[in-house]
DNA sequence: CGGTCTACCTGAAAGC
DNA sequence: TGCTTTCAGGTAGACC
């Protein structure tokens, strides 16, 4: 599920409700993750108090007072952070769960098994968070620095937003909106957009990614906020799962196409968007 | 090395 | 209705 605006959203609500907070009890009840779950590093975690969340691309980050330590989270397809005021008993699927000192609880959930729970040393980060690449929002990018990273990409540009080692944060949703918001077939090799498509890809990409914030991330499947509650970026979509109804491109009467690239579910416009 | 494809896993929805 | 197939907001690693 989660593409940047989801993760920022559940990001958002950490820092309202877990900042602060101090961990009395770690329980593990599945170690079946993409990076197996590790108990006993979780348990270094007890009775550190939360001093910042932070994202990284898709990633989420945790950090304490007086510690080195960090709580990693990738929510990945399908993962689902739930706090509770006062915790129920374990629900199927339910990975870990971090009480906290108030009475309350912070629970990962992860149906496909495909996210990260993990404990690292901020001094010695692993290579899977230093690979990520900055954000659409972090100032290593604009229509400059954008435009030249696409040049050393032959692979299409659709692929080039998703890869987390060039720019993070994209997923399949917000890369189909943005590209057919600049009119950009996602087949284009990246080399081959030019710099005023660059310049204008880059803005969408900022701009779309803001309405996904804004609307609370999008519910089209999984994803849920932290209280359980769903986004409603699916409301504002143009292009994402619409296939074979109307294209919503300025006058085109053209239905919405979907085919695969690169294994994923590509959805465009083939009046809107042919080069 | 760069681009592309596959596996990982479960469940909902679609197809028959 | 019920069984089978397809597909899903991601990403590392294998394979040319």
């Amino acid at each position: 599920m989660p593409e940047l605006p989801e993760v920022e959203t559940v990001k958002n609500q950490l820092c309202k409700i877990v900042l602060n907070k101090k961990i009395a009890s770690v329980d593990v009840f599945s170690t079946n993750l993409k990076i197996p779950v590790n108990p006993d590093n979780l348990q270094k975690l007890v009775e550190k108090q939360i001093s910042a969340i932070q994202r990284k691309g898709k990633y989420l980050l945790f950090r304490f007072v007086g510690s080195n330590l960090g709580l990693v989270v990738h929510l990945a397809m399908a993962g689902k952070l739930i706090f509770q005021k006062h915790p129920q008993a374990v629900a199927t699927h339910e990975i870990c769960r971090f009480a906290f000192a108030d009475g309350s609880s912070l629970s990962y959930f992860d149906h496909r098994h495909f996210g990260v729970v993990d404990v690292v040393d901020f001094n010695h980060l692993p290579k899977y968070l230093t690979n990520v690449a900055p954000d659409p929002f972090e100032e290593a990018w604009n229509a400059d620095t954008f435009y030249q990273a696409l040049q050393k990409k032959a692979a299409p540009i659709k692929s080039v937003l998703l890869d987390q080692h060039i720019i993070s944060g994209i997923g399949n949703i917000y890369a189909c909106e943005a590209l057919f918001m600049s009119q950009i077939n996602p087949w284009t090799s990246a080399k081959n957009v030019t710099k005023d498509q660059a310049s204008v890809l880059l803005e969408n990409i900022k701009e779309v990614l803001k309405l996904g914030i804004s609307t609370g991330g999008a519910s089209f499947r999984d994803y849920q906020q932290l209280d359980g509650g769903v986004g409603n970026f699916q409301s504002f979509n143009k292009v994402y799962s619409r296939a074979g109804k109307k294209c919503l491109g300025l006058a085109c009467i053209e239905i919405i196409t979907v085919q695969k690239l690169g294994g994923r579910s590509t959805y465009f416009c083939i009046v809107c968007q042919k080069k």
